[in-house]
DNA sequence: ATTAGCACTCATAATTATTGAGTGCTAATA
DNA sequence: TATTAGCACTCAATAATTATGAGTGCTAAT
C-alpha cells in the first residue's frame, strides 16, 4: 500500500460522516440497488447492474456513485472489492422511498372470513394464515388486549356446590370462562339471579371498566347491595386477573424455505423467535399504540438475539383504541413493496371487523 | 475385478436373504452398534469400535460378524469401505430389545399439573411442553376424541331474539360451545327451562350418546315432549356435527437444532410435518388403539414424505376406551431409550388423569 | 473359529490453481 | 467539471489435486 493510498484514505475519512439529501439520480439509483438485492440476494456490482437496469451511465460512473452511497452509509461492501449491499440505513430509505408513494386506500374485510366462523380465535387464526400464505414470510398476531373489549353478557353455573363457573360473552364474540372457588355454598337459583345481576349492572363496560366498577361498588355502595355481595365477589375474582394478550406465529416453514434463513446465524434468530415468543410480543406492544404500518428494519428491532430479521406490523384497533397488532415476520431482504400493503390491509380489515362487531 | 471374486459374489448372493435369529454375542453386538451409531451419527468401523466397547475380539473378527448382520439387513455401509450404519431393521431389533428388557411400571401424574391449570386444554399445552423438553424432540398430542367424553352440564344462554350459544361442560372439563340460529323467537326463560330439561335429559352420556338419544327422542317420543321440542332441536343442532379431534406439536425449535434434521432431505421432511398437520394426524389415528407404546421407524411411518424420521408414540385412554395418543417425533437416530419410558408414561398418566376427571 | 497382514477404497480435509466479477485510481475526453 | 476508458489489483467461488486415515475384503497362519 502506498504513502499516496494512507493519505487518501484519511482524506476519505474526513467525509465519512457526510449525510447531506441524495440526488435525485442518487435516489434512483440507491432504490434500485436495494430492488435488486432484495430480488437477488447477491451483492451488486457495477457493471452487471448498470446493464440489467440499462442506465446510461459507465460502469465507473456508477462505481462512483456507489461509493458515494457507500460514504453516506446507505450501502456497505461485504469484503474489499466485492459488489454493495444495502445497509439497514439504505433498506430504511428504500422503504421510506415506498411509503412515499403508496396511498393506502380504505378496504372491506372479505365478509366470507366473519361468515364462516363463530368465535373471533376461529377468525384470528385465518387471519394469520391468510398473512403467511400471502406474504411467503410468518404471519403474526397479537391477540386483542380483552381488557378494552366490552362484555354483552355474564353467566354463572354451578359447577360444585361451592364451584361456580363464570361465563362472559363480549360483543366481539369472545366467550371468557373462568373458575371460581367460593369458600361457601350457593345454589343455582342464586346463581341465576347473581347472573341477572350481574349482566345488568356490567354489561355494556369493558373488561377494564368492570374492574373499577366493581371496586366502586364494594368501596361506596355496600348497604344497597344486599345479598348481592357475593355476586360481585365472584365477579371480583373471576375478572381479577388482567388478560395478557398473546401472540400467535403460523408460516414458519416459510422461512424455513428461506435458504438464507437457514444458515447458521440466521437459523438462531429464527429459533430464538419460535422459542420466545415474548421477544416478538414485547416488540409488538412497544409498537402498538402506532398509527399505521411500522416497519423495524434488522438492528431497529433491537434486540440482540434477532439478527438480519425484519418486522413489518400494523396495529388494529376497537373504534380509535389500539387493541393488538398483525405484522410480518422475515429477513431483512424482504419483498416489502408486497408486505407493506398487505399488511397495512390486514390491519385495517380486522379494525373494520372488530368495530363493527363491538357496536 | 477377479472371475474368483465374481464367483464369490454370486455365492455370497445365494444366502442374501438369509433370516436366522442371531446368537447372543450377534444381537450384544448389533445392539452396540445401534447404541453407537445413535450417540455418535458416524458410521461404526471395526478397530475403533472394538476397542472403544473393549470387545475381546480383532477387528478382523468384528468386521466378519458385521458382515454377518450386513447380509442379514441388519446394517448398511453407505459406501464401500466405510463404517456401518444400522438399517430400519437394525433399528427395529434394537428397539425391540430395548422393549423387552423395559417393564413399564404404572406411575401416577403429578398433581400438580392437575391443580395448576383449570381447563383441560392448558393441561395438554403443558403436557406436550413437557414431552419436548424431557426428549428434546418434538412432542406431540392428538386431543381426546370428544366423542367420549361425558357431559355433565348443558346451558343455554340468549344471544339474540333468535340465536342461542349452548354451553356444555364435560366431566373432564372441556367447555364446549355452539352457536345456534333458530327460526324462531325464544326467551331467555324458555331457554332456562330447556337448559335444566337438557341437562337432566342428557347429563352423564357422552356426546355420541347424546346424539342417539336425541334421535332417539325425536322419533319415538314426540307426544310427550309438549314444547321441548325445541330444546331437543337445539341440542341437534348444536351436537350435530361430531368434533374432529386436533393434533399440536411443540418444540420444532429442538429439531433444528439437530445438524441432520436441517440437511437438504430431511428439512423437507419437517417442513411437510409443520404444513400438513394432518400427516401426524393420521399416522396417530391409525395407531390409536392399539395399547402401550408404539414405535414407528423410518420407512414404517408409510408416508413418502416423510423420510429419515421416527414416532414414538402411545394412546391415551378414559377408561378403557382409547380417546387421543401422546407422542415424540424425531429423527430415526433417537434416543430410544429415553424417549420410550418417557411416552409411555405420559400415556399412563394422561389417562390416568382423565379417567380420574370423568369419575 | 479367530486373527494378523496386506492391498485396496473412498470420504474428508487441506492445498493449490483458475476464473470472473468486482474494485479504486489515473489519465484522457466531452 | 462530470464522465469514461483503461489498468492493476482483490477476492469469493469453483474446480482440480493431493494427502490422510479409517475403513473394507480376502487370504493364510494360528
Amino acid at each position: 500500500m502506498s504513502a499516496n493510498k494512507l493519505i487518501k484514505g484519511i482524506g476519505v475519512k474526513k467525509e465519512l460522516h457526510e449525510d447531506r439529501l441524495l440526488d435525485e439520480r442518487e435516489s434512483a439509483i440507491l432504490n434500485a440497488i436495494v430492488y435488486e438485492y432484495i430480488l437477488t440476494g447477491k451483492p451488486v456490482g457495477s457493471r452487471s447492474f448498470v446493464q440489467k437496469y440499462s442506465f446510461s451511465l459507465s460502469p465507473a460512473t456508477m462505481r462512483n456513485i456507489m461509493f458515494d452511497l457507500e460514504r453516506m452509509n446507505y450501502l456497505m461492501q461485504p469484503h474489499t472489492s466485492s459488489g454493495r449491499v444495502p445497509t439497514d440505513k439504505g433498506y430504511r430509505y428504500y422503504v421510506n422511498s415506498l411509503l412515499d408513494s403508496y396511498h393506502s386506500q380504505e378496504m372491506t374485510i372479505d365478509e366470507k372470513i366473519l361468515q364462516k366462523e363463530v368465535q373471533l380465535d376461529k377468525i384470528f387464526e385465518s387471519i394469520i394464515k391468510m398473512l403467511s400464505a400471502n406474504s411467503n414470510y410468518a404471519g403474526i398476531m397479537l391477540s386483542p388486549k380483552s381488557d378494552f373489549t366490552v362484555v354483552k353478557l355474564i353467566e354463572l353455573i354451578q359447577l360444585e356446590s361451592s364451584e361456580v363457573l363464570l361465563i362472559a360473552i363480549t360483543r366481539t364474540g369472545m366467550i371468557l370462562t373462568r373458575k371460581v372457588v367460593l369458600s361457601v355454598r350457593v345454589t343455582q337459583d342464586e346463581l341465576s339471579e347473581y347472573s341477572k345481576f350481574l349482566t345488568s349492572e356490567l354489561c355494556g363496560y369493558s373488561l377494564h371498566d368492570i374492574r373499577e366498577r366493581i371496586f366502586g361498588y364494594l368501596r361506596l355502595d355496600k348497604m344497597s347491595l344486599s345479598n348481592r355481595e357475593l355476586a360481585l365477589d365472584i365477579a371480583e375474582i373471576a375478572f381479577n386477573e388482567t388478560e395478557k394478550s398473546t401472540i400467535n406465529i403460523d408460516g414458519i416453514e416459510n422461512l424455513l424455505k428461506i435458504p438464507e434463513m437457514v444458515e447458521e446465524k440466521r437459523l438462531n434468530s429464527l429459533l430464538s423467535i419460535i422459542e420466545e415468543k415474548n421477544i416478538l410480543k414485547n416488540i409488538l406492544e412497544r409498537h402498538i399504540d402506532n398509527e399505521g404500518v411500522k416497519i423495524l428494519i434488522g438492528e431497529e428491532i433491537d434486540n440482540e438475539k434477532v439478527t438480519g430479521c425484519s418486522l413489518v406490523a400494523s396495529s388494529y384497533k376497537i373504534g380509535n383504541t389500539p387493541v393488538g397488532a398483525v405484522g410480518v415476520f422475515g429477513p431483512t431482504r424482504m419483498d416489502y413493496e408486497k408486505v407493506v400493503p398487505l399488511v397495512d390491509y390486514t390491519g385495517k380489515a380486522v379494525t373494520s371487523l372488530l368495530t363493527r362487531m363491538s357496536k
